[in-house]
DNA sequence: TTGAAAGCGCTAACAA
DNA sequence: TTGTTAGCGCTTTCAA
C-alpha cells in the first residue's frame, strides 16, 4: 500500500531486484540504467547519479549469468581433483582461488576421487556451466590419462600431475632438482656418505629424486654406496627401520641421510635418537615436502625440501589466465623446490 | 563448402552449440528440440530420437546459465572459508561437494583468509551467480560476527563455525561429548587418575572439553585432582612438557591422560616412553582430532575422539537443501563424537 | 504432434 | 543525452 512500485524480487520472492527495477524506479529506460551502472558511453552526471543511487538502495546486483550470455566468457573456472584434496592439492587450490578471484573469476571445486565416472559426471556439469577453464589437480603427480579435448577446447591446465598427452600443460615440481639441493646441502656440510631413504619406487616423483641424489653424488665425485638407496613406504615406520638396516651392527654408517618424504626422515631421527646417534651431529638429515606440523615438531626439527606449492598454484593459474586469452602452451614444465634448514642438518641453534 | 549449416559455434568460435543449432540440422522447430531434450511433453519418438541423434553428434549441451535465468535456482552454492582451508575443514568440504554434485549442484569454494574485505568481496561475487545457498566454514569452532543477511535471504549455514546471531543455524562437532566418551572410556579400562593435557584457554572447544571430562569424572564419583588439568598449546612439545610437570619427581601419577588433541597425545606418548613408563600398561591416553597419519605413526597407536567431520559435512549439505527448499532452521546443532581404540588405550594386539 | 513467440536479465547497436 | 530494440540460449505457454 505504502509500497510503491513492487519490484520484481517483491513478487517473486526470490532473486534480485533486476535492471528493470532500477530504470523504473530512477524513471530512466533500461537501457540508461544500463550505461549509468556499467560506466560507459556519455550520460548526465546527474542521471547517472540518480541511477547508482537508486540501484545502490534496493541492493541491486547484476545477474552474472545473464552477463555471461553476453560475452564469450562466464568468469568461472573448474579445479577437479581427480584424486581427492589433500595436504599438496590445498597450498595449490589456495594460490589458484586467490589468484583468480583476483580478476573476478570464481572458482568451482569438483572432486572426483579416482572415480572415472565421476570425473566425466563432473566434467559434464563444468561444461553445462561454461566454464572458462580447468585445472586438474592430483594427489601425486605421475601421469593420468588426459583429460579428451574439451567442447569449444577450453584451455585445460594439469598442476602437480602430468597427462599422458605431449600437447597438454603440466606443471610439477623438480623432484630431481630438490633433491640435488638436498644432496648437495649435506654435502656442503662436509658429509661424505650419504643415503637415501624413500618411497615406493613406483612413484616417478622416488625415482626422479633417486636420480637428483645420485647426480648430486656423483658431480661431488662420490660414487653412491649401493645399499644407501633404501626404497619402501612413505611412513615414519619404514624410516626406522631402515635406519636399523643402515646402522645396527654395521662399522661403516652414513653421516647423512636424504629422506624421501617428511615422514621417513622423523622416524629416521627417532630411530637414531634411540640409538644415541645425535643429529646433526653425526648424521645430518634433510626430508621432502616441508610439512610445517611435522617438521618442526621432530627433534631436532627436519630440514627439507618445499615443493613451493604455493608457486606452482600462482603460475598454473597465470597460465590458464594466458590460455584463456587465446595463448597456446603444452609441455611439461617444472618448477624449482627450495631448501629449508632447521637443526636436523645445522649446528644446534644456528637455524631455527 | 561441403559444411552444411554452419553452427553458432562455428561461426564464433567459442560457446558450444545451441539448441538453435539443434532444431535446423533435426529439421524440427526449437520448441520441438527442447522438449525431446527435456523428456517432457509429448512427442513422436522418432522426432525426438532424431532431435536427440543430432544433439548427441554435434556435441549438444545445454548453457545452465540460460536455464537458470528461467528456474529460480542456479544449481550452485558458495562455500566460503573464513579462515583458509586446513585439515578440519577438509574432510567437510569432501563431504558437502559430494552431497551437492549428487543433486546436479555445483559448488564455488571462496577463501578469505582472515580479511573481512575480501571476505566481502566474495560474498558480493557468490551473490552475482545467484548462488542458492551458502556454507561458511572455520578453522576452528568459535564464535564469529554473523554475515549479514543475504540479499533474497539466501540460506546459510554455518559448519565447524558459529555466528553470534542466535537466527543462524550452526553445525558443531560435540566438544563436551567427546570428552565426556574419552574419559569414560579410560575409566572403564580402570584408571582412576586422569589427567587432561589441553590447548590454549581461549578457544572454546578446549573449555567444551574441559567440561565434558569434568562431568564425567564426577558421574564416576571422582573428584578431579585440580592440577590435573594442564591446559597449554596444541604442540606435540607441549604435550611433552605436560608430562614432565605431572610424572618427574611425584610420588603420585595419572594412569590415565586425556589430552586435547592428537599432537599433544603424541608428545606426551614420546615423553612417556623415554621415561620407560609403559603405555597402555601403566598409563592409558586417548587424543582428540584422529587425524590419521599422526595417530597411527604414533608409538603406540593412539586412541583417539573422532569428530566425524564427514558427517557434520554431510549434514550440512542436507540442512542447506532443505533450507533452499524452503524450510527454516536456526540454532547450534552438535553432532556426536565418537571413540577410535588403538593401542595407546587398549591391551596390546586388542586394538589395531 | 509441432511451431511461433514471449520472456528470463542483461548489453549494445541504433534511433530519436 | 536518452530511449528502443534485438539478441545471448533456453523454457514454456499458446496456437496451429
Amino acid at each position: 500500500m505504502s509500497n510503491d512500485v513492487p519490484t520484481k524480487a517483491d513478487r517473486t520472492g526470490r532473486r534480485g531486484p533486476t535492471i528493470r527495477d532500477v530504470a523504473r524506479l530512477a524513471d530512466v529506460s533500461i537501457g540508461t540504467a544500463s550505461k549509468a551502472l556499467n560506466a560507459n558511453g556519455r550520460l548526465r552526471p546527474e542521471t547517472r547519479d540518480k541511477v547508482r543511487r537508486v540501484a545502490q538502495e534496493i541492493g541491486y546486483r547484476p545477474n552474472d549469468m545473464a552477463q555471461s550470455l553476453h560475452r564469450t566468457r562466464s568468469m568461472t573456472v573448474g579445479i577437479i581433483s581427480t584424486d581427492s584434496f589433500g595436504r599438496f592439492t590445498l597450498p595449490i587450490f589456495q594460490a589458484l582461488e586467490e589468484q583468480f578471484a583476483d580478476q573476478g573469476i570464481a572458482v568451482f571445486m569438483c572432486n572426483a576421487t579416482d572415480d572415472p565416472a565421476r570425473e566425466r559426471q563432473h566434467l559434464d556439469q563444468l561444461l553445462g556451466k561454461r566454464i572458462d577453464g580447468l585445472v586438474v589437480t592430483a594427489r601425486r603427480s605421475d601421469k593420468r590419462p588426459a583429460i579428451g579435448p574439451l567442447a569449444n577446447n577450453i584451455p585445460i591446465v594439469y598442476v602437480f600431475s602430468q597427462a599422458d598427452d605431449p600437447d597438454a600443460l603440466s606443471l610439477l615440481p623438480d623432484d630431481e632438482g630438490g633433491a640435488s639441493l638436498a644432496t648437495r646441502h649435506l654435502l656442503d656440510l662436509g658429509r661424505r656418505r650419504i643415503a637415501h631413504i624413500t618411497g615406493p619406487e613406483r612413484f616417478e616423483a622416488v625415482q626422479l629424486r633417486h636420480r637428483g641424489y645420485d647426480l648430486a653424488l656423483r658431480d661431488a665425485g662420490i660414487a653412491p654406496h649401493p645399499g644407501d638407496y633404501l626404497a619402501g613406504s612413505w611412513s615414519e615406520e619404514w624410516g626406522r627401520d631402515a635406519v636399523a638396516r643402515l646402522f645396527d651392527g654395521k662399522a661403516e654408517t652414513p653421516d647423512g641421510l636424504f629422506c624421501g618424504n617428511d615422514q621417513i626422515a622423523r622416524g629416521a631421527a627417532d630411530a637414531l635418537r634411540e640409538r644415541g646417534i645425535d643429529v646433526p651431529g653425526r648424521v645430518a638429515i634433510v626430508g621432502f615436502d616441508n610439512w610445517e606440523v611435522l617438521a618442526t615438531a621432530a627433534r631436532p626439527p627436519l630440514s627439507s625440501i618445499d615443493m613451493n606449492l604455493s608457486a606452482l598454484g600462482r603460475e598454473a593459474g597465470e597460465r590458464l589466465l594466458a590460455m584463456i586469452g587465446g595463448a597456446r602452451e603444452t609441455g611439461v614444465r617444472r618448477l624449482p623446490c627450495t631448501l629449508v634448514i632447521r637443526n636436523s642438518s645445522s649446528p644446534q641453534g644456528t637455524a631455527k
